[in-house]
DNA sequence: GAAAAAATGAACATGATGTTCACTACATCA
DNA sequence: TGATGTAGTGAACATCATGTTCATTTTTTC
């Protein structure tokens, strides 16, 4: 494994964790323990803390754009490339609100609010992506009807999917399975017998 | 407000912060603010953190324990009941999850392995109360058949619904609101039409 | 097997946090 | 109003945790 595969595996590990902990209450150890490597070795890869937090962001951020990017311009299959992407673990929603506490516990310590802006940019967006799924697949008689406000709540369910992933600590795969069950479960109430 | 009152405010507000970061990564200064008062003024209700802890725990299990009791009780409406709890906030079966990562991660500090042992028993205890509702809903014709791995599913989604309650910072009351919604949800896709 | 690269774990400095306490604000009653 | 007790504050302190470094060891490469 090259450095920079190596960097790729340590800024997803690190957003893991500071998206379950948030800033503050997550040691550089936490994301070394994350990664089963040491602290010592971690810093032969980052140049401090801070740095590794807005490094893991902007990476996140860029991965997570790239694919809300992809599925819309596919809205056909846009539903399962969202599955795919719960799948695959991506917890960028969710790290919206620990970093919004984060940035509204401590905000001397990181005065971020553009990039707070972004986040909720992006978590608007998903939103959005999400709920035109739901209108196509209404109009197109794959869904059942739900009002407005049962679509936003169950928009809400479904993110609380996501958000769960994050803060649930998964031994083993069996967390995972329930996670995507559950989530089956939500869409699949979703659809027209 | 009598002293009692004051110290049940305390282990609540304890026990919901407790939950939200683990032991070792809430500060007293945390549940002071929680409870919008100052750590010194904390310091006049409890001896320290390890006792206001133990405190915390136990009252919120003492607490669980009654309603659980109460609900099994009364079959009929335990269904309602269930989503009564929910709606009050409690979050003792999320506390299960957080409390048994802060024991694995530290055991050295708190080597509660019988208290541990309750609380997978009252979790355990909790999960099969609401797969009795479900059961005899399915057999009253009141809720559409499900196989077992769905049911185990959907027990699951409503089990995630109240760990997030904890988990995300409740901003004003829109987060409550959503909660309450997306389980209606969860448990109308279960309601025969 | 030597040289380079990667990883370790102990050491250190500094900042965070649990706990205390002298002091203030407030309520209650004469 | 003033005296007295109760509740609350916030600064101070000691200790512990944690970010960071680095000499040393282990692993990899050629």
């Amino acid at each position: 494994m090259n450095r920079e595969e190596k960097l790729t595996r340590i800024y997803e590990a690190a957003l893991r964790v500071f998206a379950r902990y948030g800033y503050r209450r997550t040691r550089v150890e936490d994301i070394a323990d994350e990664l089963g490597m040491t602290k010592g070795n971690l810093y032969l890869y980052v140049k401090d803390k801070r740095d590794l937090y807005e490094k893991a962001v902007s990476h996140g951020l860029l991965q997570w754009q790239a694919m809300v990017a992809r599925s819309i311009e596919k809205i056909d299959d846009v539903c399962e490339q969202f599955l795919a992407l719960c799948r695959k673990g991506y917890t960028y929603l969710s790290r919206d609100v620990s970093l919004r506490s984060v940035l509204i516990n401590d905000p001397s310590i990181f005065p971020l609010s553009s990039r707070e802006d972004q986040f909720a940019e992006i978590n608007r967006a998903s939103m959005d992506l999400l709920r035109k799924v739901l209108a196509r697949g209404i109009r197109e008689g794959r869904f059942r009807e739900v009002d407005v406000d049962h679509l936003t709540e169950l928009l809400y369910s479904i993110y609380v999917m996501f958000i769960i992933k994050t803060y649930v600590k998964s031994e083993g795969k069996s967390t995972q399975k329930m996670f995507e069950q559950g989530l089956d479960v939500v869409l699949q109430g979703l659809l027209k017998k």
